[in-house]
DNA sequence: AACACAGTGTTGTTTACTCAACAGTCAGTT
DNA sequence: AACTGACTGTTGAGTAAACAACACTGTGTT
């Protein structure tokens, strides 16, 4: 944790370069978004960019890192317990997203590297791995193929979600995507 | 006019206490705002707002002849002819008005010395002078208590047509305002 | 009257940002 | 192949703002 408190300066000049960067983000793909532009929007000098970070992709690379961290944090007050846990820990899941939509949609829509998308994966990966493994029965050769599988499709129907405007309240679409799953599971299912 | 670029930094700070001494003027009474307060909300240093302001009241007024300068410039874009110069100039008023309602109805509305409201009165008191001298026939004595007495029951109508949301258009809020007008003006116009 | 408390102006030092200038790379002209 | 134009990354000097500390005033409390 490098908790130092920042200057206000630093903490103002961060915050609209990742506002502008954001902002552009929307509009167009990352590869043509120059730092020039970032720095105008900002109204912030090119010079003082560089202060920061070294060039656009380690901007973006900070972003979607504090997005994550933001995440595990919110979802890390979730208490999880006995049964149900994952259609709970699916719909705090998908709470976070509808807080922070404008920003994750953004960057899972970007059609760059895909790093954001994969960042969210190893959450949901890392979800499904401690809160789930006692209740399936299957090896670690295939729980890995397996959580990969049905967390992808997870975050592509959230994406849909998303899209379409999230018409659907968090907790409906955690019941949906946990029937999913479970559809899915149904043959390895313990006991 | 002291137009010298200013630093980004000047700007950015001028701005935000601005901003942040508006939105304070909004919730309360000006002379219970401190400039630890705005300094809080604007997220500056308090040593900061002295280097370019005296006290919250020095803030106040630059906000205030800012604006005041804005609305002269605004004004002198019309194209004023021949006869309707007076429906016209109303107009353009009102549609000032319009365009930044927030600030001027703040502004108005403050409780205090009514300094902005004098302001804006004596540019219609001039606007009234110019264009209306050589329509209607009076001497100079009449025409200042005549002219105060318009002014001052136009921007009384101008803050109750802001304060109920500004239904009316412009350009009908100016009619009607002409037509009050001239029939206070009645009795003594030319010819 | 002594007290705490909150805002005021002001100061000296440190830090962050601006600005202008630079040489460098790269894509598209001509 | 030279030329243009736009973005890059870096530098150094100058300026603005942050911060912490100060003594001061006023206001209310006990």
């Amino acid at each position: 944790m490098t908790s130092e408190k920042l200057d206000r300066r630093k903490r103002y000049t961060r915050m609209v370069l990742k506002k502008s960067f954001m902002q552009l983000l929307k509009e167009k793909a990352l590869s043509s978004i120059t730092v020039k532009e970032i720095c105008e929007i900002a109204d912030v000098n090119r010079s003082t960019f560089y202060a920061h970070y070294t060039d656009q992709y380690a901007l973006l690379k900070q972003i979607e890192d504090e997005l994550i961290e933001d995440m595990k944090s919110y979802l890390s007050t979730a208490n999880l317990q006995k049964e149900d846990e994952a259609v709970h820990m699916a719909q705090k899941l998908l709470e976070y997203f509808s807080t922070k939509q404008d920003e994750c949609q953004t960057l899972l829509n970007e059609t760059g590297d895909s790093s954001f998308e994969r960042k969210v994966m190893v959450v949901a990966q890392n979800i499904i791995m401690k809160n789930w493994m006692d209740v399936y029965d299957f090896d670690n050769d295939i729980s890995n193929y397996l959580s990969t599988f049905i967390v992808s499709g997870s975050v592509q129907v959230i994406k849909m979600w998303m899209a379409n405007g999230m018409t659907q309240p968090p907790k409906e679409m955690a019941i949906l995507i946990n029937d999913l799953v479970n559809k899915g599971l149904y043959h390895v299912r313990k006991g």
